[in-house]
DNA sequence: ATCCTTTTGTGAAAAGAATCACGACTTCTA
DNA sequence: TAGAAGTCGTGATTCTTTTCACAAAAGGAT
């Protein structure tokens, strides 16, 4: 595995890689840095340099070929393996992804979720069956990932069942800073803290003053 | 405005005052950076770098006054104040921000919402108005913040609307990343992006062999 | 009182990321 | 074919963030 990929580029890449899905749909064959710092928002020299650590991709005074990009970044981003993933909690944040198809250029797909209240237990949603939280260790079989949508208070419990179960990321939605064993991964989206954030950043780094449109 | 406050202690500011809070319901009266570091899975040393941006809050031999730190918190972060937030496309994840109580602990409430669907329009949920989107400009008075699920398609277009509007942040939950004049801050959370960067980090960065648990 | 322990606050160093700026190469135009 | 324009890849620089490591202060024990 290379481990010299920055962890800022790397968390770019998903970005990039979905912005040149777009571009071939609309047919576009070639890009530059210039055009995509545009449209992903990310400085033109920064883009070039991500890429750069995979080799030369481009070419000088042409730029990139979209599907050789693309090509390259589905590998790179293991797009031919399908990731299955669980969602622990159907409550309003879980069944709002259970509705939503994550499949959409995307390599991940919720296969199976869980729920401790019975009656939410059995039904399915979107052709997703939901099973009682008792069977996890059971049921939970081919999922690497889950997404935690429980009670804060029930996060590190059930996290450390879905560790012995075998999974080895999880994207917790909690507020709760949960331990987990240095093999497993864990990203943290904390919305109440990211609406606080915004509302500090706007107070306290007044941006220039309103002038163009 | 103190303007020399790092970023990134910025955005982890909110973080110590939800786990301050916590610990005075709880009862206790003092706090180290250690058990801070703990708790919030922050390098201790970090944090103390953090709160000295702010002057000396803490006593050597001691660690922090838990009341005194909080009411520091307090005032930094604006608690005293309500910042009203309006939701901006009422499916899947705007629903579920309605249900949810941004307000446990924080400075936001979202007061109205709004939907371009006339299913939606005119209901009400968990007490907040849905509005049409056609009356925007109308009915957006005293909300400085809205938080955007509505398709990435209509995301630009929208967006140009609340900033006529005069809304001074973001919260962007679709997949367009949006133009705005430069005195309007936008966070960006993109979830499918986070999904996907799980993954790359779990098949890229594989961490130390299982062994402790 | 004295000594030991704890813990802060912060210079200094290290690590990580973004940006500048330009040589080299490619394409395009005529 | 020659010259102009465009664009990459990357060394060097700058900026930001994290971490180390320790003197100084305070608390606690005896
Ligand atoms: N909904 C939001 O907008 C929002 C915003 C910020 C943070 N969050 C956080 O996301 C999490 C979920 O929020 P929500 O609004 O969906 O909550 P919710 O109460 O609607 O849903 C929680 C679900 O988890 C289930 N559950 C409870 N204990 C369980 C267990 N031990 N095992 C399995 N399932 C269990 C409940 O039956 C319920 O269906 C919470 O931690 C919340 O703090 C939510
Ligand atoms: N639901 C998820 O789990 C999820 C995950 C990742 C990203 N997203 C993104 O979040 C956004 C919302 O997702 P969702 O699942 O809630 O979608 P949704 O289709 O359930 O809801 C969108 C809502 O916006 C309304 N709407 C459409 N055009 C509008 C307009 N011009 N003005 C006002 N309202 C309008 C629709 O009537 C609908 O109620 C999308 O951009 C989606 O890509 C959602």
């Amino acid at each position: 595995m290379e481990r010299k990929i920055p962890q800022a580029t790397a968390k770019r890449l998903p970005l990039y890689y979905r912005f040149l899905n777009n571009l071939q749909h609309q047919g576009k064959s070639r890009v530059s840095s210039k055009e995509l710092s545009l449209a992903v928002k990310v400085d033109s020299a920064t883009i070039r340099r991500d890429f750069s650590y995979f080799g030369a991709l481009g070419k000088k005074g042409y730029g990139y070929n979209v599907e050789y990009l693309l090509g390259f970044f589905r590998k790179t981003l293991n797009q031919d393996e399908l990731t299955n993933v669980a969602i622990i909690g159907v409550g309003n944040l879980g069944t709002a992804f259970l509705h939503y198809n994550f499949l959409k250029n995307n390599n991940t797909k919720i296969v199976m979720a869980f729920d401790a209240d019975p009656k939410k237990v059995g039904q399915d949603v979107e052709g997703v069956p939901i099973y009682p939280i008792d069977n996890l260790e059971e049921k939970l079989k081919d999922v690497r990932v889950a997404i935690l949508t429980i009670p804060a208070s029930e996060a590190q419990g059930v996290t450390e069942r879905l560790v012995k179960a075998g999974i080895e990321g999880i994207l917790n939605f909690t507020p709760a800073r949960i331990s987990v064993p240095n093999y497993v991964r864990v990203h943290h989206i904390d919305l109440a803290i990211e609406l606080q954030s915004l509302v500090y950043f706007m107070n306290h780094y007044p941006l220039p003053d309103k002038e163009e449109i």
